[in-house]
DNA sequence: TTTCATTGCGTCGTTATGACACAATGATAA
DNA sequence: TTATCATTGTGTCATAACGACGCAATGAAA
């Protein structure tokens, strides 16, 4: 916190929009911050030497307890006035901190966004030192949200749903088996809407992705659905072209 | 040059990446840099109480002359490695500045790339004081570039590619009146494909987005194609959706 | 006046798409 | 044990979209 300012590049944070698929829900990793009811992304500074997506790795392994995750950037947030001084100060306040005025976290902050995509049951949420809790939000049913990170967190969705044709999505959101319509859950969730069960199923085996197994999903009521893994290189192949046809 | 440090936001700068198209072919606008044969895309650096879509607007109306200028963000450069601090060393050394090891200009940047498109006709390319010439170079016939600029511009036409459904591009780089032939060399110019003939001009007319005019492009040996513009209200309608179909 | 690359418009067979029908499944309730 | 019923697997069908290609019209240059 004081060294802060030799240590890190200045005026520059990162902020991340880990994702996870649960429950047939899409699910945003969140910190719940101190003595009031705001939620923060998971983010962190870049050290004086350390490349943005190392940076960004360190931050998602210690939220997470993950070392091989999957992120991308998407977006630079610049806006001067996006930095909330104010809660800086108080907090440096409250840890005893001198805080003057040209105190390194008092400056103006460009952002950096990556978003992640996690394999939910990997995960051990783990909160960090500004905050009292870290947990899954359901994407539809999240609260208030720390400085302009709803904005950043409405950016990361639209890039996803941009490269839902180029990036690994599914692969790297379900855990290794799935059902069908787990995988058309999460396509509609993504694209934000509704998607004929039957079109989507013909459309997905044409692609040659999906392995299907021998085994069904017990357990739920009614027909139990067959369980499928991707074929990684396929999929891979597939994806350097884009899925055809689009969604 | 002195007073960067307490101008600008610290460790931060902009590339432009400017594209237009003339002759049939897509240009990209460079700087030749002084004493070298490399050249730089035009960049800038952000005043502390800037946005940076502003810098860039202002490094782009200083290179072009074009107030209104179409710019989107496409990536952050980061890499600890990519700064060239010997030339920045050697270049105050010239300048008579005594270059401390704390200057500003000696530390790490990270740099935000933004591409442009722009009307060809409309540019008046000018140096900036770093550089002794402002010049349109082929797309597929360019020089050295400057430190990462390779990249950099590798990454902007990548972009471009991936968001040709999105963005009005043929808009935004074409004059207000072309023809079918040009727009359909800009398009396998971005692609880096060739595109049937016949097929394209059907696709784009489905669209409806172009107004076919009763003029022809006299002129050209051969025969004189028709001149078409753009219906800017359905061109935009249809980009939120996104051109169908793909390419 | 002829030549010829280019342009405008159209054809044709195949494939992809959206909308929908129907039987099979399997946990739950009767 | 049997009936129920939401869900799943598979298939059909008409239409639209797509890729490959043919051919006549044009207009500057030979």
């Amino acid at each position: 916190m004081e060294k802060g300012g030799k240590l890190f590049h200045p005026g520059l944070s990162l902020d991340c929009v880990i994702f996870g698929f649960h429950d047939n829900q899409l699910k945003v990793l969140l910190l719940k911050m101190e003595h009031t009811d705001h939620w923060a992304l998971p983010g962190g500074f870049v050290y004086k030497d350390e490349t943005l997506e190392a940076a960004a790795t360190r931050v998602l392994q210690e939220r997470t307890g993950i070392n091989d995750i999957f992120l991308q950037q998407f977006h630079v947030f610049g806006d001067p006035a996006r930095s909330d001084r104010k809660y800086h100060s108080n907090r440096l306040k409250k840890l005893g901190i001198e805080a003057e005025k040209d105190h390194w976290l008092l400056n103006r902050f460009i952002t950096v966004g990556f978003y992640a995509l996690v394999e939910f049951s990997h995960v051990t949420p783990t909160p960090d030192n500004t905050s009292v809790a870290c947990e899954w939000q359901h994407l539809h049913n999240i609260g208030n949200l720390f400085m302009d990170h709803r904005q950043i967190l409405g950016k990361a969705l639209e890039t996803l749903r941009q490269q839902l044709n180029y990036q690994p999505i599914g692969y790297k959101l379900l855990p290794d088996k799935f059902t069908m319509p787990e995988l058309q859950t999460l396509y509609e969730t993504i694209l934000g809407k509704k998607l004929d069960r039957r079109n989507f199923q013909r459309r997905m085996n044409s692609y040659g992705i999906l392995r299907r197994l021998k085994e069904t999903r017990k357990g739920g009521a009614h027909k139990a659905p067959y369980l499928y893994s991707f074929n990684l290189r396929k999929y891979q192949q597939a994806l350097l072209e884009g899925l055809q046809g689009g969604w």
